[in-house]
Order: structure tokens, then sequence, then C-alpha cells
DNA sequence: ACGTTTTCTGGAAACGTTTCCCAGAACGTA
DNA sequence: TACGTTCTGGGAAACGTTTCCAGAAAACGT
């Protein structure tokens, strides 16, 4: 049907013949490199463009001496969670302005699920790793590591040779926000909290429980529910709590969707003005509530931004061997209005 | 400082010598081509394994008679958009099935950044490519379909030669949308909307407009606000329609965004409950505002699931003929209340 | 038992590029 | 003029794989 389809698409030799150079003129040409005739460049270039030559960035990368794609990749927990696609676009960013490229797949914490993304990514030679880890992949990522590939940790710290990790400053965050619970008066505070297999989860439950040892008062394990991996899961353990004995007069949620359950539970039972609700992570108009629901925001463009630029710098070379560096990205309380409701008395 | 980084990593020839066997049993055995005798088979899996050895998928799609990188590339207008992060993930989804990888990269809605993108993919050889187009490229396009590489269209209708299309239906959304409004009262209308070059804006626009005319009454151009790219934007227009003269009793906001900037508009104002609100595409928690925003909801992981299977039917070959194919999704109205306030009289 | 087909195997060419290396040209110096 | 040095350009090898081809061995039919 259509003709030109079939036909072998114009490659150097082309070019070389055309122009009556040698192939590796027209390669010197096309990288740039120095030492050809001003003359013999633009004869090139111009017959290059007259035969709408493109370079074959796969053909090139595997004889090329530093074996480069211009491609990194990026395994996320889901690309499609407000907090990963924030992320990833903070790394194409950074990662565009040297013209590398950005694969990405969503391990959705099943630690099998990113054993596939990482070892397909790195069949295909992509120059670097940022990876959201679920924690059980440790020594792949060595391997990896140990292989020569570049990789940067992102959100979750992780202990490997020469990975560097950006994380967030979640203890601090949890603490210092429950800490503004009980000095309002709350002694009742509820926990929500994701899977204990994730860092995050747990960094951020012992910020809950740093906030009452502080006060010299045991964490009251009925008000703790971990182990939430939804946001419906997140709404049933929130109306179980409020409706049982001696209800919680706060909730902490530590994740963005639970945060969401937790608050469409208080809804559902009324009681959104009079229990008090704090989240972990920002979400779209969380201050278009009434009342706005107060968080511990986390900056993803940051976090992104920051591991993109020490990947690179690895990727480029020359730094490789230095040790791992290990970055913290603060957070920031944003009141509005949920975490500052009193006690019911 | 590390040893074994710079070492050679183990090539099919390695494993050939090792094992006794030729270069090209090997190359059948790993590609699990037939016609190898059991226990060479065996052999070669065996010292594969042992000696770590890793297919390379770069250097083996430069010879492979049909060049498939099991690579496909994803050119949206924002990667950390809700709207465009779901069909991502959908995407991926559908391409993990067949063992394929997904590029995706932001245009911003810049015809020249993703004809960049365009370009950076094809160069490195993507399978197929799945673009959320501005609407300037549609030559690059079509040159880019002339040269073998299978093309899908989504959320916006281009006509180029066997390039299929995944849309929406945004005109009869919004038409029933604006319908409903003016069965309960409403007269003076607002619209809010996007960029007029883009395909969906104009849809929309003209969906609104129908409504009208369906009316016998003519679309009050003052109360029409196109072009609007941020949710500042959309705030700002808002807030002026609302303190003019003769305000709008309802408004409609054709994009997410700019659904948002309203309502926030509305609440800076005081006057949510009042003022009539309908937005094209769905937002977290929009059920949970008070009053619920009412919403014309899309269903990006259809579309997303839709141009995946189009798009790798073609790659897989053998239908690739076909002239293309334009699948409309259809949209859903969800009422939560901020759309079924009447006018003010 | 013999010829013919089929199955299996490995050497070599090819994919499109980069890099190595050497030949000539151009230039400067004695 | 003879000679070293620097510069420019091209042929050929290499990257790691798949595919072509031809030869050897095995299976088959008569």
């Amino acid at each position: 049907m259509q003709d030109g389809e079939r036909r072998r698409s114009v490659t150097m030799r082309d070019v070389a013949r055309q122009a009556g150079v040698g192939l590796a003129t027209v390669s010197r040409v096309i990288n740039g490199k120095p030492g050809v005739a001003p003359e013999l460049v633009r004869r090139v270039t111009e017959t290059a463009r007259a035969l709408g030559y493109r370079h074959d960035v796969t053909a090139s990368s595997l004889r090329r001496a530093d074996r480069r794609t211009a491609t990194i990749a990026l395994v996320l927990e889901d690309v499609a969670n407000p907090f990963s696609s924030a992320l990833h676009r903070a790394v194409e960013d950074a990662a565009r302005e040297e013209g590398i490229l950005v694969l990405a797949g969503s391990s959705d914490e099943l630690p099998e699920r990113e054993r596939e993304l990482i070892d397909a990514f790195t069949l295909r030679r992509v120059d670097g790793l940022i990876v959201l880890p679920t924690g059980s992949t440790d020594e792949q990522l060595a391997a990896v590591r140990g292989h020569g590939t570049p990789i940067v940790c992102v959100d979750r710290l992780v202990e490997i040779d020469r990975v560097d990790t950006v994380t967030v400053d979640n203890r601090d965050g949890t603490w210092s926000a429950v800490r503004r619970l009980r000095a309002l008066g709350h002694r009742r505070i509820a926990f929500l909290g994701d899977l204990d297999s994730i860092w995050t989860a747990r960094q951020r439950f012992a910020g809950f429980a740093d906030a009452h040892a502080e006060a010299g008062r045991p964490v009251e394990e009925r008000l703790v529910r971990r182990g939430l991996r939804s946001e419906e899961a997140a709404h049933a353990a929130t109306t179980r709590l409020l409706t049982g004995g001696e209800p919680p007069t706060a909730v902490f949620a530590a994740q963005n969707l639970l945060t969401m359950g937790a608050r469409r539970a208080l809804q559902g039972l009324g009681v959104q003005e009079e229990v008090a609700l704090i989240g972990f992570d920002d979400f779209p108009v969380a201050d278009l509530l009434t009342p706005g629901v107060s968080v511990v925001a986390q900056d993803p463009a940051t976090v992104g931004r920051t591991a993109a630029r020490l990947l690179l710098s690895r990727v480029r070379g020359g730094d490789d061997h230095r040790p791992a560096r290990h970055v913290v990205v603060p957070t920031r309380y944003v009141a509005r209005g949920s975490g500052e409701i009193p006690p019911r008395t």
C-alpha cells in the first residue's frame, strides 16, 4: 500500500558516498568533533539534510566508548500518584537540559515488579536509575551499581555503596505536627499508617511515637492503625475508631490517600469540624475543603530535581567514585484549619 | 576504587566459548528459537546463568529483522497532570503485558517541545508513539508515520493517514451539562476555556454553543473567557465576572485546573452555594468540597488502554496497513451539588 | 543399502555507528 | 632542498547481536 515504507533508511554510508567523503568524516561532522575542514563540514551537513539523514542513537551507543544511551530510568510506586508524578516531572526537566530522556515504570510497591523493571531498564543500557525502592531489592541494586550504572534512591533511605539518596524529613515533620495537636490539648490521637515494610511509614510512626515520648505518654496502641493500603481502608478504619468507645479527638494520617480516606470518614459522620485532622503529604484543593485540611507538605519537585542532579553528575562521570551522599529535604507544616481544631472538651 | 567495574560485561561470545558451541546456537537458545537439541539448550542456559550473561537489547535490536526495541514513547502535555498521568498508567499496564517499556515526556503544549520529543524518541527507534498532540505537528507526525512508526493520537482528533485516535466525547458532554443548567433556569452562564489552539477546548466551546443554539439563544460573548492557561487565570477571570454588572448565575469550566480556579474564586467571594459550577474533567476529592463539585467526568484509563491496544496491534504488525480508526470514549455527568444550584432569581 | 530430505550446527556477514591507525598533504625549519 | 612535525581524511576493525548459508549428521522412503 504505502510505497516508501520498506526502503532502508538513509545511513551514514549513504551520506558519505553522496558527499564524496569517508565514513569517518561524516561521523566526525555529525558528532561535531574538531579537525574537519570547514568546507567538508558544510558539504556533509548539507548532504545529510538533503538526504534526510537521521542519526541512529541506538547504533551509535553500541560502539561509543562511554556506551551512553542518553536515557535514564525512573522506578516509581505509581506514575499516576500525585507525589510520584510531580517527582517524575522534576526529573524530566532536569534531564531535558542535558538532552536525556526518561523511561518510567510503576512498581505498585511489589518487590517482584520492581525487580522486573530494574532488569528491563538495565538490559536497555540506561545511563542511570532513579528508584523509589520497595526496600526488598537492595542486593539487586547493589549488583547493578557494582556493574557501573549510577543509581539514586528517592523518598526512602537505603544504605548501598555509592548509591545516593534523597529523602524527606518524615520523622521530624510528623513529630512537630503531632506536637501541635498535643499543644492544643489533644490526648487521644489516632495514627493511620501505610505498610510497615515502607521506610517512610516507619519513620512517620517513629515521629508520632517521639511526640508521645517527649510528653512522657505511651502511644495508645488501640488508636494506631498501620498497614493501610488504600483510601477505602483508611475510611473504614477511621469510621471504626470514631464510632467506638473513647474515640480519638484528633487523627494523624501518614499518607495522602489515607488523609483523603480519613476526611471522607469524618464528613460521613459529620464531625469534620470537631475532630482534628492532619495529613502527611499535600494534595490538590486540600485548601478548598471546609475546614481546609492541614498537612505536613513535602516538596516532590525539590526531591526530584535533587535526585536528578546527583544522578546526572555521576552519569557525566568524573565524580562517580565519590561515596554516597544522603540529602534530606525539609517538610513544611501548612495550617488550614483541620489541624487547629481543639479537642471537644 | 571498585575493581570489577571496568571489566567488559559477558557477551554471547563468552557464553559460546565456555559452553563449547557456536555463537549462532547461543543466540537461538537465548531467543527461544526452535531447532536446538535439548541437551545443548540446557548447556547454554546453564553457562549463561553461571557466567551472569545479560542480553543486550540495544545490540540485539540493531541487527534484528523487525528492528523492534520493545519500547514505546508517550508524549503528554505534562506527566504530572492528573489526566495525563492516569493515561500514562493505563498505557504502561497494557505495554507491560507484552514486555514493552514506556518513555514519557511533557510538551507543555509547546509545539516546539513536542517536535523535539518526537524527534528524540524516533531517533531512539521506539516501536510506536502515543501522542497527545498540540495540533501543530501534523506534518511531522505524518512523516514519522510514513517512515513506518505506528502512531496513535489521544485526547485530540487529528486526520493523518493510518494514525488512529482515541478521543472523548467533549462536545456532547459539554452540551448535556450546559443543557442541565438551562433546565434549572440559568440564563447567564459563563464559559471558561483553555487555549483556542487546543482541539478539546474548541469542541467544548462548540458544545456550549450548541446548548444555547438549541434554546434559540445566542452565546453571550461577555461571559466567555477563552485562552485561560492556569488555575490563577481562571480564578482572576471568575472573580472579575462575578463582581461585574449582570454577573453569571452559573459557570462552566472546561478543564480541570480551570474548575479548581473557578471554585477558589467562588469561595473567595463566599458564593459557592449560590452560583452553580460544572467542570469538565474530574479531580481528586471534588466530592469532599461543600457543595461537591459536579463534573463531566472523562475516563483517562479507558482512553489510555484503548490507545495502547490500537498501537500495540499495529506494532505487532499484521494489521498496520489498515486505515485509521477513530475511537470516541463517552463522558459521564457526576452530580455532586454545585451543578444543581438553581439561579438566585 | 542407497539416495533424498530434514534437522541441527557453526562460521561469517551484516546492522549503523565510533574509533583506531596510518597515509598524505601542508607547513616550518635547518 | 631535505627533513621532521602537525594536521586532515579515509579504510577497516570493532561494538554485541541476528541472520544467512552451507555443511554434517540424522531420519526417512523405497
